[in-house]
Formats: C-alpha cells, sequence, structure tokens
DNA sequence: CGATTAATTGACAAAACTCAATACGAGTGG
DNA sequence: CCACTCGTATTGAGTTTTGTCAATTAATCG
C-alpha cells in the first residue's frame, strides 16, 4: 500500500528509510482530521523525491522536514523548513518539484491526495481549506524570495532567527532542529557565511549561543531592525 | 465601484491612474470567463497596493505585469511578471502581500474575488481551478527561488532569457518588455551585474542584443547548459 | 534636434566564497 | 573515565564575484 524508495541518497546526507509505526484512522487533528496515518521516518529518510508522483499530502506531528532541490554539480537549496503542525506537499500538480527529508527524528501524517481532492468536490470548506493552506505556502515562499534576492549575510540570518522562534514558539530561545549546512541552503549561504555571521550576532550582544543549535534572543529589537528593512 | 489609490509613487518610478475602457460581460475566455471587466492600465500604473484589501483577481490581455515588494531603505525584488493569459492576485488570503504594476501600456481583466468564491462554492470545477492556478504560481515561485538563492548571474540571466523565451511564445529571438532595472530586481542582482552580462553572453556569440529590449537567442544550447545545472 | 531617461562601460571597494586548518561534541571502546 | 573517531561547526587567509560610484553612450519623446 505504501510503497518507498530505496534510491538515491542525496550527495550530502545518507538518506534512510521510514518506519511505518501506526495506523491512526480515526484520532488525528486539523486539515487531515480522520483520514490520514502516521509514520515515523529516521533522521535524514526521504519522504518524497522530485518528480515522485504526487500521491499524498502530508502533516508534520514531530521533528521537522526540510524541502530542497539540487542542482547537479552540488548545490542545494532549501525552499522551506516545515515544522510540527504544518502541511506539506502540496505544491504539487502531478509530480513533486523539490524533494523532502525529515530532519531529526520525525513523525508525519500523511493523506492520499485523491482522498482530499474527492472530499473537496463533496464539501467546498476542504476545498477551501487546500486552496487557502496552499495560498500561505505561496506567501512563504515569496517571503523567502525577498530575503534570497536582496538581503545580506546579517539580515538574512536575522530573519532566519526570527522566524524560527515565532514558528517554535519559542520564549526567549530557539532549540534549531537543523544543521548549520541546512541553514546555510535554506539562506543561500555558505556554511561558513553563516557560521560567521551568528558569531558576529553573539559577539555584538544580540544573540547568545550556549550550544551551537540553541540560540538565545538576547537582543530582539536588534533582530527586528536587521530585518525590517526586508518589509516596505 | 472601482477605487483607485492616488498614492505612494515609488521611489523608483512614477504611478498613474488606470483608464477604464469598457465593461465585458459575456466575452471573456478561460478562467474569467463571462465575469470579467477590462481595463487599461498606462505604463507604470498601480494595480494594487501592498496591504490592499485583495478584492479582485486579474488577468493579463495584453502588455505584462510586475509583482514587486519594496524595503524601506528602496530595495526592491520584483516576485513575478505576468504576462498576457497569466491570472493574479491569487496569492493572497485577505491583503496582497506584494504590489502589483503594469510595465508597458496594458489591458487586464478583473474579476471580484467574492464572485469568483462564490462560484466555487458552487462548482468545484471553479474551485479546482483556483486551486491548481494557485500551485502553479507556487512551483514557479519556488523555481524563482532556486534561482536567486545559489545562481551566479550568468546563470540567472540565462535562465531569466530562456523562461521569457517560452512564455512569450518567442522563436529565437524575444521583445522584452521589461526594463534593465525590472530585469535586476526580478534576479536578484543590480542593473549593471544584469548589463555587464548581456553584454558578455553577446561577446561569446551566446545572444545577440540588435536593440536593448530585443535579445537573439543564437546558441539555445548553451543557454540551457548555464541553465541546467539549475534542474535537479 | 535637444532634452530626458535608459543602458553600458570602467575603476575600485566590499561582501561573500573557497580552501585549509582547527576546535567542538557525541558516541564508542579500551 | 579517558582516548579516539567521526561528523559538525568555527576560524583564518586569500580569491572571486558582485556591488558601488562615476562617466559615457544610446534610445526615446517632445
Amino acid at each position: 500500500m505504501l510503497q518507498w524508495r530505496t534510491e538515491t541518497p542525496s550527495p550530502r546526507e545518507a538518506v534512510t528509510r521510514p518506519i511505518v509505526t501506526q495506523l491512526s484512522p480515526t484520532s488525528l487533528k486539523g486539515l487531515l482530521e480522520g483520514l490520514g496515518i502516521a509514520v515515523r521516518f529516521e533522521r535524514d529518510s526521504e519522504i518524497f523525491a522530485e518528480d515522485d508522483d504526487a500521491e499524498y499530502i502530508y502533516r508534520v506531528v514531530r521533528g521537522a522536514v526540510r524541502l530542497s532541490k539540487l542542482m547537479s554539480d552540488g548545490r542545494r537549496q532549501i525552499g522551506a523548513f516545515f515544522l510540527p503542525g504544518d502541511v506539506f506537499g502540496l505544491e504539487a500538480e502531478n509530480r513533486y518539484a523539490f524533494s523532502a527529508e525529515s530532519i531529526g527524528d520525525t513523525e508525519i501524517l500523511l493523506v492520499k491526495r485523491n482522498v482530499l481532492v474527492a472530499e473537496a468536490v463533496k464539501d467546498p470548506t476542504m476545498a477551501r481549506q487546500l486552496w487557502t493552506e496552499t495560498v500561505d505556502h505561496l506567501r512563504q515562499a515569496q517571503g523567502h524570495m525577498l530575503l534570497l534576492g536582496r538581503k545580506n549575510a546579517q539580515e538574512r540570518v536575522a530573519a532566519f532567527l526570527m522566524e524560527m522562534a515565532d514558528r517554535l514558539h519559542s520564549a526567549g530561545s530557539v532549540e534549531l532542529p537543523m544543521s548549520r549546512q541546512d541553514i546555510a541552503d535554506y539562506l543561500g549561504l555558505t556554511i561558513e557565511t553563516v557560521s560567521r555571521t551568528l558569531t558576529q550576532l553573539e559577539r555584538d550582544g544580540v544573540i547568545g549561543i550556549p550550544a551551537s543549535r540553541r540560540i538565545v534572543l538576547r537582543n530582539r529589537p536588534a533582530l527586528e531592525i536587521m530585518n525590517d528593512r526586508l518589509a516596505a
């Protein structure tokens, strides 16, 4: 019923196989309520690959997912991170344009796309939800374009930290689920530039870095200002 | 009924007012068939502004539109160009996140969003079309992110030329509707870098530039190669 | 034809990248 | 508990690309 790929470890990271842990025919929340099954993915598993048939729509329960695309020479762009509660897999009409991989150990809810589509034909509310969710993704993508197009390294990193703090509902400090390489590929920078920029922000007293993946936001207004040049 | 802003000429370009020319209750094609009215916009008119209520959905009939966002210090990112046949204004739930301006003299079809939404409630086909169209935009945005994130100037310009050639159905040569500044802001480069890159491509015999807005694609495979590093 | 805007070109500066070395941290085995 | 290893992150030195500022040329519009 579910069919998993065994192929294509990415150049950067080995890809392992997911583990189906439970069927959840009833007790699911939100958009996929009552329809999905839960699947657990080990760190760096491929959830779907570029050019796969877009058979499922997904929701993160626990962990995190990166949506990425690889160029032939190994450059990688991460288009989005998905965190608990986020729905993804909508960005496809027939085939996925990016691949999706679990970042840490991750639990995902998945629903057959055609189940939702069939539902949407009967139920305008479901149709509306699918559309709205897609519009949200589009807006996020546009925000990300802004960041990638015209912002310097400091602005990118500041924007990233604020985004993560918001989306992880962090008070004061963020526990990042992803590596520096993931961050770099999300921000269109190199890992070295990300690292240097974080160090500089720490020297400036704007953030603290008690552990490499834990960031304390010491001066949020300063981050906002770096970032606000972003908005109109 | 229609209400037009008089405010905020952009720092870069003056914004003028549109001219309503005709009502077209019946003879429209495609997604907005039978529902829209046609409006003509002079060069550099504002079609909608950031944070406007998202009251309409649009379709380009003639001319071209840029979707852009301005930072407080004047940096501008163009998120998309819309060409004849393209639908836009979908990227909003309640308010537009970017502003839209006509590039040349442009004719636009517009339909009240709530007319379409009402239609979609009754007609799953319309609902599906709205969703599909939005997914298309999302995919385009993701493609654009790839370009902005990890590609050098030559790759960006090559990708841009190919995109325009495709979308304008050009055989061999493209007539660009937009300025070098627009191209630069779309590609996340400066106008100088765009200019130099075009000149270099011309020196290399890959393109010809008989007039600054007319580009002859002399060696399409070469452009494809510059570009293919983009795809996976 | 003259004026105004758009585009190109040049010289130099700055930001980010590359390559290389080092440090850190988690996990493993002696 | 310590030492070793492996993956991850940081730091440094030097290069490359793109951006900035300024001047020039080309195109467009009265």
